[in-house]
DNA sequence: TTGACGCCCATAGTGCCCCATGATATCGAT
DNA sequence: ATCGATATCATGGGGCACTATGGGCGTCAA
């Protein structure tokens, strides 16, 4: 299976660094990576982290877009220019840096979240947060289906 | 027969694990897989579980959608973030996480429950009142349906 | 010198593999 | 039809392997 799913939560230890899950290490090194890009996630609390194919789906999107166009700038400095990397040590983990602490308000734990593609990194607070107003909004968006469908 | 059909309900031992059916597991084996998908219904206190082609289909429509709207998002996030792998050792058992118990009440038994394409984890009462409802829904339904039709 | 970082090894917990046992079902022979 | 042999299955438990986590030590740069 060479695909991101899944949720776990692991403890930043007193030098700053955190296990990447062995699940997700298995994946990015199947891909001949040793070394991840993040980007900060523009409507949530979150990074979206991955090799840099994660890029590709984004670009795809981009390439369909008007190259002059103010969106499509703004789209391509987000993407290329505010991300960074994180280096994996020996035994798979990455130092958290300011750079991810800032966005996330990470501070002890960190939430590793698969999203298919790639990942995510949250705290785990946030992510609970997060996972249950997603639960709420599709199961209201269900609800409102099932209403104009009229059936049962 | 390819289907998963019918109810089994099983113990959860000492170690936190439990057979699935031999059945269900002739299909998934079929299948040729060693490990499950699971998500938490949204509407119901139960997993739905699955190999993983549970997620082509959704991901198929995912991939046609904008990567930056917000439904999307919450789509993603719910199938990929919010499930979790239930592993099968050489004997067809899986253990039963706190992820499972949380959502689904079970504590000591799992009651198994077919639905076609996939199947069902349910603490056993809970698998048993749900279905005394969805039986009474239908005969009330059936009634209704009788006295439109003016028969009889 | 001090602190950040990379590389190394130690350890505890737990997840996974393997084998044993008893119950139940299937089938064949008498 | 009865009884016994065999296969299949749910359940139990031992033990190893792997993972997460902690910490030591050397290197490099400020």
């Amino acid at each position: 299976m060479n695909r991101f799913l899944g949720h776990v939560t692991n403890r930043i230890d007193a030098k700053g660094r955190v296990s990447v899950p062995a699940h997700f290490r298995s994946i990015i090194q199947a891909a001949g990576h040793t070394e991840l890009y993040a980007l900060r996630s523009l409507h949530l609390p979150a990074l979206d982290a991955g090799g840099p194919e994660l890029l590709t789906r984004f670009d795809n999107h981009l390439d369909s877009e008007d190259p002059f166009a103010e969106t499509a700038d703004d789209m391509s400095f987000y993407l290329h220019a505010d991300g960074g990397f994180l280096k994996l040590d020996g035994d798979g983990r990455i130092t958290v840096t300011d750079f991810m602490r800032e966005h996330t308000g990470i501070s002890s734990d960190v939430t590793f979240a698969g999203a298919n593609t790639h990942f995510q990194m949250w705290h785990p607070d946030r992510f609970e947060a997060h996972r249950a107003k997603v639960r709420q909004r599709l199961a209201e968006k269900r609800r409102q289906e099932n209403l104009t469908a009229g059936k049962s």
